[in-house]
RNA sequence: GGCAUCGUGGCCGAGUGGCUAGGCAGAGGUCUGCAAAACCUUGUACAGCGGUUCGAAUCCGCUCGAUGCCUCCA
C-alpha cells in the first residue's frame, strides 16, 4: 500500500481560502505547475523561497508514492513592464545595457539559475519548458478565444476583453477583486490606449521595429503576452485541468487572475484545482526585489560577503532557516536568525548521527511510531515544515536522552527512529550534511587531527597541559574545534 | 483610496476557543585538569479597546501599526 493511501494530505487553497483535502484528479498521479523566474538577472534569495517551497512540497508528494509531473517554465520573452502600453521586455532592455543577444541575457541566467538550485539541493523539475519555445500553442490559445469572443484583435495586437468575459464567467475570483472596484481604481494610462479597458491585458503584442524577439502571427510580427505563456505550457504538459498550480503571491493578481480567465475562456473549463501561493521573504522588513535592488543574492550568503552578514552561509543552513517559518507566512531575512537556525541545525545533525551509537533495550520509554505519525501529521497539514522541525527535535532531544541513560530503546525502534530521521531530513526536507562532509572528505586531515587529539591526551595524561592547550588552542584558531567527550575526544572543521 | 494578509515571550517562529510547539539567546546543572563543546533542566507570551462565551491570545467589531497586490517582480 502506498504511503499516501495511508496519510490523508490537506492543503491550503487559495482559490477557496481554506485548508482542503487534497484529493489528485488521477489517482496516484498528480500535476504540478510552478511560475519559473524571468530569467534576466540572477535570482535573489527571496525568489528561491518559493522554488524551495516547492521543491519541498515535490519531494513530499514524491516521498508519498505520488507520481508527480513538476512543470516549472522558464520566462525568457514577454514579460512586460507596464503591461504592455508603453512597456519593455526587461531581457530585451537587459541585452541593450550588456550588449548581447536576448538569449545569451536567457541563457546566462538560466544557467545561474540552475546551478544556484543545484546548490540548494533543489530536484529538478520534470519538464522545464520556456516561453519561445512554445509560441505555437499560444497562438493557437489566442485564436481560440478570439473565436469565443473574449478577445480583439487592435493595430496587430491582441487583448482580452476582461469585461466581456466577467459577464458570464468571474473575473476576480482568485484574488478577490471586483471587476467593479477595479474599474474605479484603476489609474488611467495614456488616453493612447489600445484597450476598450483598461483591465484587459495583451495576449499578442504587436513589435515595434526596435523589438528584436519578434516571431509571425496572424495579426502581427509580435510577441506573446506574459500571461498567456503559463496558460500554454501548463495546459500542454499537464492537460486542461491539473492539479496544483503554484507562485509567488504576488504573482496571484493579475497574473494568475489572468490565467484563469485565459483557460476558462478558450476550453470552458476551470485550470485548477487547488492554487497555492508561498508568501515573500523580506530584508528589513520589506519585499526582496530585483527592481528596487532590496535584495540578496544567494552566492553573497554563500560568502558571506553582504553588509547584513557577519558571516558565510550554507545553502542548506539557508534553506533550514526558510523551513523553519511556514510557506504561507512573511519571512524576514536577518543575519540573527540565520545563526540561530545554524546552531539549530548542527544540533540536530549530532542527534541524528547520535543514533549509530545508541545501545537497544527491552522496552522503548518513549513511542516512536506516534512520534513518526506526528511527524508526517505536520506534514500532511499544508506542508508545515516548522512543525515538522520541532518534531525532529522531540525525535533530537530523545536520542539524546537514551545515550545519557535516562530514556530507554529496542533495537527495532532504533531502526524505525533511524529511517524516519533519515527520510524526512535528507529525501522530505532535502537537507545536505555539510559537516559529515568535511570529515569524511580529507581523510589525510582527519588522521592528522586524530594524531594530534592522540599527542594532546597523552600531554594531559602526564598533566603537561601547557602542551595539550598549545594543541587545543591553536588546532581552534585554524578553525579546527575539539570536543572532549565521555568517550573520548572527537572534533569538528569550521 | 480599493483588495488581501499579518501583529505571539529578549530574538526567530508554529499553533490554537479551555490541555507547555520548536529553535536561538539567558539562567541553573552534569561532564572536564581548566575551558570549550555536548547534554539535561528552566520561560505561561500572544498590539490596544470593546463584545460573544462558563472560559479567548484563539471567534466578532472597532482602533492603532506593519506588509503585499492594485504598474515589472517568486
Amino acid at each position: 500500500m502506498k504511503l499516501f493511501e495511508q496519510q490523508e494530505l490537506t492543503v491550503y487553497n487559495s482559490l477557496s481560502k481554506t485548508k482542503e483535502k487534497f484529493t489528485p484528479i488521477h489517482k496516484g498521479a498528480i500535476g504540478m505547475y510552478v511560475c519559473g523566474p524571468t530569467v534576466y538577472s540572477n535570482v535573489h534569495m527571496g525568489n528561491c523561497r518559493t522554488f524551495l517551497s516547492f521543491d519541498l512540497i515535490f519531494r513530499y508528494l514524491k516521498h508519498l508514492g505520488y507520481k508527480v509531473r513538476y512543470v516549472r517554465n522558464i520566462t525568457d520573452a514577454g514579460h512586460l513592464e507596464n503591461d504592455g502600453e508603453s512597456g519593455d521586455d526587461p531581457i530585451l532592455k537587459k541585452a541593450r545595457i550588456e550588449k548581447l543577444e536576448p538569449m545569451e541575457v536567457v541563457q546566462k541566467y538560466t544557467v545561474d539559475f540552475h546551478k544556484i538550485m543545484a546548490k540548494f539541493n533543489a530536484l529538478p523539475p520534470s519538464i522545464e519548458p520556456t516561453a519561445t519555445g512554445h509560441i505555437i500553442e499560444q497562438i493557437q490559445i489566442v485564436e481560440k478565444i478570439i473565436a469565443e469572443g473574449y478577445a480583439y484583435e487592435k493595430n496587430g495586437s491582441v487583448y482580452f476583453d476582461v469585461v466581456k468575459f466577467n459577464e458570464a464567467h468571474t473575473y476576480g475570483k482568485l484574488s478577490g477583486r471586483q471587476l467593479e472596484d477595479m474599474i474605479t481604481n484603476t489609474r488611467e494610462l495614456a488616453a493612447q490606449s489600445e484597450k476598450k479597458n483598461p483591465q484587459d491585458f495583451a495576449l499578442w503584442k504587436k513589435a515595434e521595429p526596435q523589438h528584436i524577439m519578434r516571431w509571425p502571427s496572424p495579426w502581427s510580427d509580435g510577441f506573446p503576452g506574459w500571461h498567456l505563456e503559463c496558460t500554454a505550457m501548463s495546459t500542454k504538459y499537464l492537460g486542461n485541468n491539473f492539479d496544483i498550480h503554484g507562485g509567488g503571491m504576488d504573482l496571484k493578481f493579475p497574473h494568475h487572475e489572468c490565467e484563469i480567465a485565459q483557460a476558462e475562456a478558450s476550453t470552458k473549463q476551470s485550470p485548477v484545482n487547488y492554487w497555492l501561493h508561498t508568501n515573500m521573504l523580506t530584508l528589513n522588513g520589506k519585499k526582496m526585489a530585483k527592481s528596487t535592488g532590496n535584495n540578496i543574492l544567494p552566492n553573497e550568503l554563500f560568502s558571506g560577503e553582504n553588509d547584513v552578514l557577519s558571516k558565510a552561509f550554507s545553502p542548506t543552513v539557508a534553506k533550514f532557516f526558510m523551513y523553519q517559518a511556514h510557506y504561507r507566512s512573511i519571512l524576514d531575512f536577518s543575519n540573527e536568525a540565520l545563526l540561530a537556525s545554524e546552531k539549530g541545525f548542527n544540533r540536530l545533525m549530532e542527534a541524528y548521527y547520535n543514533i549509530s551509537s545508541l545501545s537497544a533495550s527491552d522496552k522503548s520509554s518513549f513511542n516512536v511510531t506516534q512520534w513518526k505519525q506526528s511527524c508526517y501529521d505536520a506534514m500532511n497539514d499544508d506542508f508545515n515544515s516548522p512543525v515538522l522541525i520541532a518534531q525532529l527535535f522531540e525525535g533530537a532531544k530523545f536520542i539524546n536522552s537514551v545515550k545519557d541513560g535516562s530514556e530507554t530503546i529496542t533495537e527495532a525502534d532504533i531502526q524505525l527512529l533511524e529511517a524516519t530521521m533519515r527520510s524526512f531530513i535528507f529525501d522530505v526536507l532535502g537537507l545536505v550534511d555539510t559537516a559529515s562532509e568535511n570529515t569524511n572528505d580529507g581523510n589525510k586531515l582527519s588522521e592528522t587531527v586524530e594524531l594530534l587529539i592522540a599527542l594532546r591526551n597523552q600531554a594531559r595524561t602526564n598533566k603537561d597541559f601547557a602542551t595539550s592547550d598549545r594543541i587545543r588552542d591553536e588546532l581552534l584558531e585554524i578553525g579546527i574545534q575539539l570536543k572532549d567527550g565521555k568517550d573520548g575526544t572527537s572534533f569538528s572543521i569550521n
